[in-house]
DNA sequence: AATGAATGAGTGTTCATTCAT
DNA sequence: TATGAATGAACACTCATTCAT
């Protein structure tokens, strides 16, 4: 689509004057959500300037203002990612106060719905980017530690381990099954590899 | 490309005769082989026509000759992936005849080598895909089943499930880590998701 | 101008049918042409792909298809130039028989008249061009060698490369002057030049 | 070049306090050298504000604010080059008492090194640029009439006009020459040029 | 007076795909 | 059957210029 395209906003209709919008001190993080929706939907192979700023509806050009290119762009937006879901984990898991709380996350997290579904998806997106991508292994690393950190406050490091490997392979599986896999069994190799009931810090 | 690219293979001809190859019948998995060895290198985000007919040493038309669409090309190719990984899989635990060389081919499945990196790439490159195509899908349910399977004769249908999800996820975080991950803790791992002794049917 | 712009040629309208013009052998130098022709009109600060296929009457595509870089499409059509201007440098000088139709034809050279100065603008425009970027030099280098040996038939080679810098420098004014160089001084500079008559081996 | 950017000056602040540097009445000759810096490195068909903004150390919007446009900033750059470049030329005839110095400083002219390098190439820059700007012409002829004048004081009008001439083919040929060019031909040139001893007023 | 933020036009280039041979 | 030539659409990125502050 070129700049006389069709569906560009800068076309000269739509009266309702959107056109001055400048300095909006949320640009930049506006992109980068903007950014994530986009790598969600189509994922690195697909991302382009053209589609970030039609999702963030903003001129082509400020998305090439704000980040020197689109490998910067991913880079950032992936570590807003890592940056927000190690909130939001932490935030899962300190509200479970009983083992049974424990698993009953776990099995959610698997179970996955529509917000966990992108979530999930944006993390194997820079998993398997960051495989290419030394810069964005700094991420990965950080999410793993910090993911384990938060897992091992309830079973210890070894077990964290475990199930954070678990967890990645089983909700990768969950997304890719068609038929809806059934909830007993996450659960059961849940606990299983949560192992005896003893086994971590949990009082 | 055109006559005026520099890595063209055209242009410098020379008498050497290497130009009549015609009526290759070997020429369509020439294609595909090449074809996995962009995706494992520049993954579906980079890979193009012109790339895989580089590496296959083939000319361009040749490619858009045999496989009607770069999609198209991309799952014939997943799709020898799948078959040729499925036989190697079976392979190796075929040979498996105690429980401590089930242990130990798992293992080494983690701990893996260069050549092992290759495949466990392109079986994330093929899950990440197919989780926006469909017609991918599949593929990633044939290995699942298959890959089960071969596990199950040793170990019980629900316990593969798990060690397939264990093994998914290690060889994630092994491929990612800088620093080479303890054997004895991927040992420990596997050992617990295996289970008591006696679980399996390993006669 | 984008792919939606109105002065592109490939619109839908004229009903000339002017579509299918595949398979011109002749494409490449067609092209090489329009480069000169944009090169003379706005220099190397001014050519583009766009003006080039314009002014070829050719696809976008196609300027690209055949030249691997625009840099290559300046450097090729430049060399073009080369060759084409030394046969007529050679075939001017070839039919100069007496010392006075040197004179004459020396003097013609400086004055130009339009054809003469698109010739001079991209003699000006390569050397320019050739400061920068050595993989013109060698295109200077034979220009200047060739240049000199036709005046060294007449001259001698000392004369020949005073003769020939004298050129480019009056060429270079006469080009810049707004009022016309009157004829006389030219042909007085250019016989001062050439020294007393016996000087060449003009027989 | 947005904060995405790599070479810009601003993000990276530091505490130094080199930031406020308000009202400068030297920065639009400040700028104005940066540009030709610029020119000299580039030419008229690299400059951009932003290289000049960086070469002179100033944000970009300065370098918009003191000139209405790149092409009115090209301009008052050569104007500002022809003017120098004017009262050295001069300054290194001055000091010419003899025929000998004459051709000594004529013949450096040529021959020239790093310094004059970067004149010279401004020289032809600017030449070439005002055969396509008529603006430009004015500083052209300027330059001409002025470098005429002080040959002439040694030489008479029709010589000088002569070597000035031969001077600009001569500097552009040594310019594009990989080879030294010997000191000799050159000299012998310019001697031969200047004509008989008795030719010009020099007392 | 001065500048950071912003943007629309346009650039070189890549590439999937089509087509004549 | 096979392929070199061709092309239109799109892409990442640059940049002159404008404007609010």
């Amino acid at each position: 689509m070129g700049p006389g395209g069709t569906s560009d906003r800068q076309g000269t209709a739509g009266g309702e004057g959107r056109r001055v919008r400048r300095h909006d001190p949320r640009r930049r993080e506006h992109i980068l959500d903007a950014a994530l929706d986009v790598l969600a939907e189509v994922g690195v192979a697909g991302i382009t300037h053209r589609k970030v700023a039609a999702r963030a509806d903003v001129p082509l050009g400020s998305v090439t203002y704000h980040f020197a290119s689109l490998t910067e762009l991913c880079t950032r937006a992936f570590a807003r990612y890592v940056e927000r879901r190690s909130g939001e984990y932490e935030a899962l898991f300190a509200e479970a106060a009983s083992r049974e709380d424990l698993v009953d996350v776990l099995v959610e997290q698997v179970r996955g719905g529509p917000s966990r579904h992108r979530s999930a998806v944006l993390g194997f997106e820079l998993h398997l980017a960051a495989l290419r991508d030394p810069a964005l292994r700094a991420l990965t690393q950080e999410w793993t530690r910090s993911s384990r950190a938060v897992l091992a406050r309830h079973t210890g490091l070894e077990t964290a381990a475990r199930l954070d490997a678990l967890l990645e392979g089983m909700i990768m599986h969950t997304l890719l099954s068609t038929e809806p896999e059934s909830g007993e069994e996450i659960r059961a190799a849940v606990v299983h590899t949560l192992g005896p009931a003893a086994t971590g810090p949990l009082r």
